[in-house]
DNA sequence: CTGAAAGCGCTAACAG
DNA sequence: CTGTTAGCGCTTTCAG
């Protein structure tokens, strides 16, 4: 690992003139043409943690993100990384496991590590985030929104949810249960929220309480939770779920029970990207996780760049694929892969 | 942020004593004492660009990986993670889309941010490490194996797909097509080899040519194969799927064509973790990912922490979960989801 | 056990 | 346009 000064001994000029060179400034054409060969010879690359020191500032994004098994936050994921390596920036993935101590342990080290700025998707709205707006540190939640000032990019849970069982009940549906994430987590409560309000719109009454199951935002919580369902006195006959894996987790069961769509109604608030059915007889609320990401790293870049406006909030619009329940089934699935 | 010149002056003590205490060296109980509630009051975190510059060395553990989209890879990083953050090391996932460039784009960004050492799972045999070697760094191979001497943790790619198409031919299946990746990729390569033993060692001759497919590690790469199979003159009777992401393209693509196991037989090596199907009538031939991210963060920690014995690999065994053609259709499913 | 002091490699004034 | 110089915050000899 070469040095600025070596390359400036061999391109015989200074020190900052090579930092120069690196860093855009204006220098004459002859002495950026020898720096720049005396890099390559000596193939020198600029020392981050020098640089960081003294900027006070590096060119790193740090992602934490709850969940590093869920494709929805590992497309996020991708758009974040297309959009900031765009700007020059590296991404780091963070995985928090849903755990708010591992979640401060990122954030710390984020801050002690000078980075640029975070995309966070918060465990929970109450996640500390002072230390890093104290710090003047860019930051902006996704997915879900934080109690404190920062920007943010979020889906129209409600609406999502009420679409995905709007469409439940033009198939005729009555008794439809809603699964769930924890009570803590915001997007799971919205989203029972729009399921409660279609059910209340159509039906003129509130859903059977019975009907709505917490669990966690994974498959396993998906299965136990219709599991719970299917043991009820009066089972329901179709189902939403809150979430692409909860939606995997009742498919995963329903078909073990030979129960699978149409036999009963299932739409699910999230895409199913490796599902290996033939996803027709399922409306897919698809969310745009991609695009979340690449708003959030654009907003993102655009306060590290030092936009001071006042907070912003995006919220995306999902788009419904709906199911087909009698038609032509040799079709393509209207869900694409990608 | 506070400096450990500002907690010195607080408690009363040099800088360099801060540090020590900071840093597990030998301290006065008294002086230990002070130390720890100046920085508490300051808040003080140490600053890790002025440490790692000074040290030339920094906590961070670079994962390089192919392809984020894909639950193998997460699985993998989730057992990095686990073993690393227990010997105090963070974990930066680098996703390269398997291309050389990001590839290589990391690997410096890996030096010039003083990393501790790199896990990568090369996208080619031939991605040039000799920067890391040369550097001194710590590094290990891992899923795929590199030509330069460095340690690595892969999976028995020949035997896991041997076993998976001997299945299938246990089953009576005698046309077996092999759907693979990349001719570029060694894994592809390898279980291309095991299917041909396979077929070879019962049939008593070679694989016809026209049954092998080569395309992306991918879920449209396996839609694209099976397609192209199904119209030979002469179809396969089963297929085998080189890995997890093409096993859900073709049973995408023969559920959707009305072809579903077990009208034609189906083997995977890898797991299926997001399907909706029961996979009773699939072989999967599991691949103990996490392990395989476990193993190799305690060979590069070992290597960090300065051992040098001679190069090693670790080659996984996996398991095999076969198909169940006929029988008690309602029992669990045999392949877990997590 | 503790403090003083010298940098790690780079950037950013400040002169010239 | 270019060189000189003074640190960024921390660790680490080297004395004491």
């Amino acid at each position: 690992m070469a040095t600025i000064y070596e390359v400036a001994a061999r391109a015989g000029v200074s020190p900052a003139t090579v930092s120069r060179v690196f860093n855009g400034a204006r220098v004459s054409a002859d002495k950026t043409e020898r720096v720049r060969r005396a890099a390559a010879d000596l193939a020198f690359t600029p020392n981050r943690a020098a640089r960081t020191l003294r900027r006070r500032n590096s060119e790193v994004i740090a992602l934490i993100i709850p969940d590093i098994g869920n494709p929805y936050y590992t497309e996020m994921a991708r758009g974040v990384g297309d959009v900031a390596r765009e700007s020059g920036y590296s991404v780091v993935l963070c995985n928090t496991d849903e755990r708010g101590d591992h979640e401060s342990g990122f954030l710390q080290i984020a801050l002690a590590e000078h980075m640029a700025g975070v995309i966070i998707a918060p465990a929970s709205e109450r996640t500390d985030l002072s230390p890093v707006l104290e710090a003047g540190r860019a930051i902006v939640a996704v997915d879900r929104t934080s109690t404190f000032a920062v920007d943010g990019v979020t889906m129209a849970n409600r609406e999502a949810c009420r679409n995905a069982t709007d469409h439940l009940l033009e198939q005729g549906f009555r008794r439809i249960a809603c699964v769930t994430g924890p009570a803590a987590v915001e997007t799971a409560v919205e989203r029972v929220e729009g399921w409660r309000e279609a059910v209340r719109s159509t039906t003129g009454k509130d859903p059977d309480p019975q009907l709505l199951c917490h669990s966690t935002f994974r498959v396993d919580g998906g299965r136990d939770a219709m599991e719970r369902l299917l043991t009820l006195p009066e089972p329901p006959d179709a189902v939403v779920a809150a979430n692409n894996l909860m939606g995997v987790g009742i498919l995963q069961l329903l078909n073990e029970r030979r129960l699978a769509p149409p036999a009963i109604g299932v739409a699910v608030v999230g895409s199913l990207p490796f599902t290996t059915m033939s996803p027709r007889a399922v409306t897919v609320v698809r969310l745009p996780a991609r695009e979340m990401g690449e708003t959030a790293a654009k907003l993102l870049i655009q306060r590290i760049d030092g936009d001071d406006e006042p907070q912003r909030t995006v919220v995306l619009q999902h788009t419904v694929e709906p199911a087909i329940v009698s038609g032509d089934d040799s079709a393509p699935a209207l869900t694409p892969t990608r």
